[in-house]
RNA sequence: GGGCGGGUAGCUCAGGACGGAUAGAGCAUCACCCUCCUAAGGUGGGGGUCGUGGGUUCAAAUCCCACCCCGCCCGCCA
């Protein structure tokens, strides 16, 4: 029968061993917990205890001692997996069995395929994942495509945690931003792209925006120079220049398109005015608004799909944010907000008192929040009534709680005081369990090393160009270790190559931290990357064809070898590695786990033969252990969305 | 000023939630290994005050306190 965990029925006899043994040695003592680590080298066990530090200290006795005491009431005792425990320096070590524990793991794997290591939970939730979210009006760039990577890899591991997962793709269509891509678009009259749509919104967008920002500052400018003091002129006059430098560079960029946009622009008298009335019809649905910015925005969307479907990532429902507009639910939230004793007016503007609501519900401790901080308040809705973005956010999250049992929004660090307003007012509302289950899913962002990204100003490096190039030098390098391939092949590999290790350059670091992007963090075809579990993949898979037998016979007993046992323990312990990457948002965990896999494999590669071990059996089961490292990285890889190829 | 995140080898990062045995990889660098299952590989060398200072503990990179540095946020932007 396979165990879907092999390394968690070792632990637990350990566990029971060890209870047992207190019972017997220090019958009056009681240990709450009893916590096992990994000894930092194989030949000391593959699990150990340090109780007898703690319990020496507690009955003054020597930890030493204590260790072999026990040690030696449990080796009195029988088990299936335990073979035999020590006593080295105070620790107690526990050794495995490891002609049945490499039969137990290697069977197990090779029965349970593609599920091995995907251990379910106990509480399936119905879970939405909303990730990318990119506002549609440039191209999604390199700082932005962490997101969706870190977001597409949660949803895969929470589906195969046995969660009911939704990804959810929120449109955010609403604000000044969407108005003036429109505007310009509108200005061209309304144009069919002539290369990929989003570049293409992206270019009308940069240049619209800029444009409109020099004809304001220059209103701003006259009117300062009559009213204002000298610093504030000054000001205005600096950021003028920054963005005719702006201008400057955009017009080399693409000549005949800024000119166009220029002479149309120029034709109003007020653009900034324009704008604001379109961005309010919008807001009020007027059908020709409603035409007009959605039409724009899936133009960019459409370039987006695009992108998405290279790199493998689907959604389940694009969520506009005008609908919760239009449809009163932002509307029906702002009462039930009104109607509690946390919302305040203010010069005609609606505000709401997080920090009242913390205080009142004393919920300070469980949000982690100091006693002595204070929450800044939140503006729900401006002086001219229109809301605003996290006013809106309320009821889209609303909406998706209803569908949902839990929320998870993978959304840059930055926007982490707006996530815990949010999660405030769902407290508020008297949705508890709803905030309870709001997760902000928080990434920091990624840097270019030379300059700041800024979409407004066109300054980014698009997430297709890393593509591209990505798969490019992975074509280079394919075509030089590989020249008998075809070029059909060539292009296959090239592809999967180079969007894989794309992706995880993107997702093996900890979100936690700030990347700096460079070419050669993402080009890197060599250890700890993409590539390198694949061709880890491909090897063992190309052993395997070579190979031209099944394994009939394996003498598991014959796998004595460090690397070998190395190696079973390690394949031992995926479940527990996917385990936690799930239940601590973690897809970093499955790329590192993938990554010391493959290379413990490599190393035993090097070291001993498989078809040609003698005897019979010795090989059989060195096909075996090669089989199931082939299907523990094929899901470690699958699990953060990469393709384990079987050839490259 | 306050909040959040980060600070580990020349560089990029693991490890940190749950304290344990000599702090691990890769890149770069130097020297090796294809008569052998894919060299996108492997072996070996050099390289560390785990930001600083205290504290708790039998035991601290890990926990607590203070401070320093970097990033982000504290808007009638999103």
């Amino acid at each position: 029968m396979p165990s879907e965990n092999p390394f968690a029925l070792f632990r637990s006899e350990c566990e029971t061993a060890l209870t047992h043994a207190l019972q017997k040695v220090l019958p009056g003592i009681k240990v709450e917990t009893l916590t096992f680590s990994k000894p930092p080298n194989i030949e000391f066990g593959q699990l150990a205890s340090s109780l007898c530090f703690e319990l020496g200290k507690k009955l003054n006795q020597k930890p030493g001692d204590l260790a072999t005491h026990l040690a030696k009431t449990v080796g009195k005792q029988k088990f299936t997996l335990l073979n035999k425990v020590t006593a080295v320096g105070g620790y107690i070590n526990f050794h495995v069995d490891f002609p049945k524990f490499s039969f137990l793991t290697l069977e197990s794997i090779r029965q349970l395929g593609s599920v091995y290591g995907f251990v379910k939970t106990e509480k399936p939730l119905k879970i939405i994942v909303e990730h990318t979210s990119v506002n549609p009006l440039h191209p999604i760039h390199i700082g932005q495509a962490r997101n969706p990577m870190l977001g597409d890899a949660l949803a895969r591991i929470l589906k195969q945690r046995g969660h009911m997962v939704s990804r959810h793709y929120y449109i955010d269509d609403v604000g000044r931003q969407s108005s003036v891509i429109a505007y310009g678009y509108q200005k061209l009259g309304c144009p069919e792209p002539d290369e990929k749509a989003d570049h293409f919104v992206g270019k009308i967008y940069t240049i619209t925006s800029c444009l409109v920002e020099i004809n304001r500052l220059r209103k701003n400018l006259e009117l300062a120079k009559a009213v204002s003091p000298a610093d504030e002129v000054a000001r205005i006059t600096k950021e003028i220049d920054e963005w005719m430098s702006i201008a400057a560079e955009l017009k080399e960029k693409y000549p005949a398109l800024f000119e166009k946009l220029m002479t149309k622009i120029s034709e109003d008298e007020n653009p900034e005015e324009e704008i604001n009335k379109l961005n309010r019809a919008y807001e009020d649905g007027e059908p020709e608004a409603k035409r007009l910015i959605r039409e724009v925005s899936e133009l960019c969307l459409k370039g987006f799909r695009e992108t998405q479907a290279r790199v493998e990532v689907y959604y389940d429902s694009w969520d506009w944010e005008s609908d919760f507009v239009w449809s009163a639910q932002v509307t029906e939230v702002l009462r039930k907000l009104k109607s509690s004793p946390f919302v305040y007016s203010e010069n005609g503007v609606l505000e709401f008192d997080a920090e009242k609501v913390v205080r009142i519900l004393n919920l300070k401790t469980k949000l982690g929040l100091g006693e002595d901080y204070v929450v800044p308040p939140l503006t729900l809705v401006r002086a001219d009534g229109t809301t605003l973005y996290t006013t809106r956010d309320i009821a889209y999250s609303l909406w998706k709680f209803s569908r949902a049992e839990k929320v998870i929004n993978v959304i840059g660090m930055e926007q982490s005081l707006a996530q815990l307003q949010l999660k405030i007012a769902l407290y508020a509302l008297g949705y508890d369990k709803y905030a309870d289950n709001f997760v902000h899913f928080a990434y920091n962002l990624v840097t270019l090393p030379g300059y700041k990204m800024s979409s407004r100003r066109g300054r980014y490096i698009t997430f297709d160009e890393v593509l591209d190039e990505a798969v490019e030098r992975a074509y280079e390098e394919v075509s030089k270790r590989s020249p008998q391939l075809s070029e059909a092949e060539k292009r296959e590999i090239a592809n999967f190559v180079g969007i894989g290790a794309v992706r995880y350059a993107l997702v093996d670091v900890d979100a936690s931290k700030p990347v700096v992007f460079t070419w050669d963090r993402v080009l890197n075809f060599e250890t700890n990357s993409a590539p390198y579990v694949q061709y880890t993949h491909a090897r063992a898979c190309s052993i395997l064809r070579k190979a031209e037998k099944k394994p009939e016979k394996p003498a598991f007993e014959l796998l004595t070898e460090k690397l070998e046992r190395e190696l079973v323990l390690a394949l031992a312990s995926f479940p527990d590695t996917f385990i936690e990457a799930a239940e601590f948002l973690k897809p970093n965990f499955l790329a590192d786990y993938a990554n010391s896999l493959a290379d413990k494999f490599n190393t035993f590669y090097n070291a001993l033969p498989v078809i040609k071990a003698e005897p019979r059996g010795l090989s059989d089961a060195r096909l075996a252990l090669t089989d199931a490292i082939r299907i523990v990285l094929h899901n470690a890889l699958n699990s953060i969305g990469i393709l384990a190829p079987e050839r490259m």
